[in-house]
DNA sequence: CGCCAACATTTGCATTTGCAAGTATCGTGT
DNA sequence: ACACGATACTTGCAAATGCAAATGTTGGCG
């Protein structure tokens, strides 16, 4: 936690094991977000969804008649995966398809079916977060907050530009519920 | 760049569009993970692997003679998944697998091409993380990697105690190299 | 208009994953 | 020594995913 950050390893090069970054903080991100992955999973069988089609509904849920390529984007899912969980909620009476302005998009809601599922675990993902959270000062959540935007927006395929967003600034806080 | 937001909540039960929670963090978490594991696919998939077939290189390079259990617990995957991960690598003539001390168990290492290729690979994860954190300091990359912990620890199922570490105490650091 | 590249969504097929059930080995109690 | 519950790993099968290639629509342009 001192100063140098990722100068050391590698000089491995030449050593047997390969030496590892003890400043390593990725892997921690891998751990933090498949753990909450799991903990909501048991939650989510219980109403036989699995997370990613949580998320769609969540997005879905959020506002009326997007498209799929807006769930898509929204649900961090790429439009295939999106498309297909979303015609397995239609199937399922969860989500009603018609078609949108243009004659090529849909648009999307949830079915009286859906809303209720949505509000059914809502407070199951806010509890998991509230959990996950525990001991965490709110503060320190609103900088964790900033660092993964932060993280998210470096490493994001540009479409133009590398990132932007200075270190401390707020930008717009794009709520939701759970992993 | 930042397309994300979205949650659902409820406290709408009577409102047509929810209330959306201003606080959530953890779809923060979601986004920042599967966008580190999108922009390392790219290399990975220059040499016909996923990235939890990395996860498993990774782990196995990290130290000799490890289980499959042991190798499945670190790299935060299913036994089987890892099982199978591993089957695969001995096939590609990655991994060596031989018998352990328990007629059970199974001690794993790196080939000669397996250790070639996760040198190879590793200075790209170092490249990615970096890339990653660019625009943090490293007192800041360093609260992050604390309050990540803190988070696993949190929702991670309850073998005995809930968590424990105290907020500003090292353990022992996980090592590995990237997502 | 008529052609065509761009866009929105879906789908076929090969691979990967998850779950549950298997196989094999161990350790302990009696 | 033997029965039996843990432990370590593997696997069959069904479902989910990734990728590339459809399919259906639109808007622009000559």
């Amino acid at each position: 936690m001192k100063a140098h950050e990722q100068s050391a390893s590698l000089a491995a090069a030449r050593a047997e094991e390969p030496t590892f970054d003890i400043e390593s903080t990725l892997p921690y991100l891998y751990d933090a977000g498949t753990g909450i992955g799991n903990a909501f999973k048991a939650d989510l069988k219980r109403f036989d969804i699995t997370l990613p089609m949580w998320r769609v509904l969540a997005c879905i849920a959020d506002r009326e008649d997007q498209s799929v390529t807006e769930i898509s984007r929204r649900a961090g899912q790429e439009i295939y995966t999106t498309s297909r969980l979303i015609t397995a909620a239609a199937d399922a009476g969860r989500v009603q398809r018609r078609a949108g302005r243009d004659g090529r998009t849909l648009s999307l809601r949830l079915t009286r079916e859906g809303r209720r599922l949505v509000e059914h675990l809502s407070p199951r993902a806010r509890e998991l977060e509230r959990s996950a959270l525990a001991g965490i000062a709110p503060a320190e959540a609103a900088l964790l907050r900033q660092l993964l935007r932060r993280i998210a927006s470096n490493v994001a395929a540009p479409r133009r530009a590398p990132h932007a967003s200075p270190t401390s600034s707020e930008v717009s806080p794009p709520p939701e519920t759970a992993s």
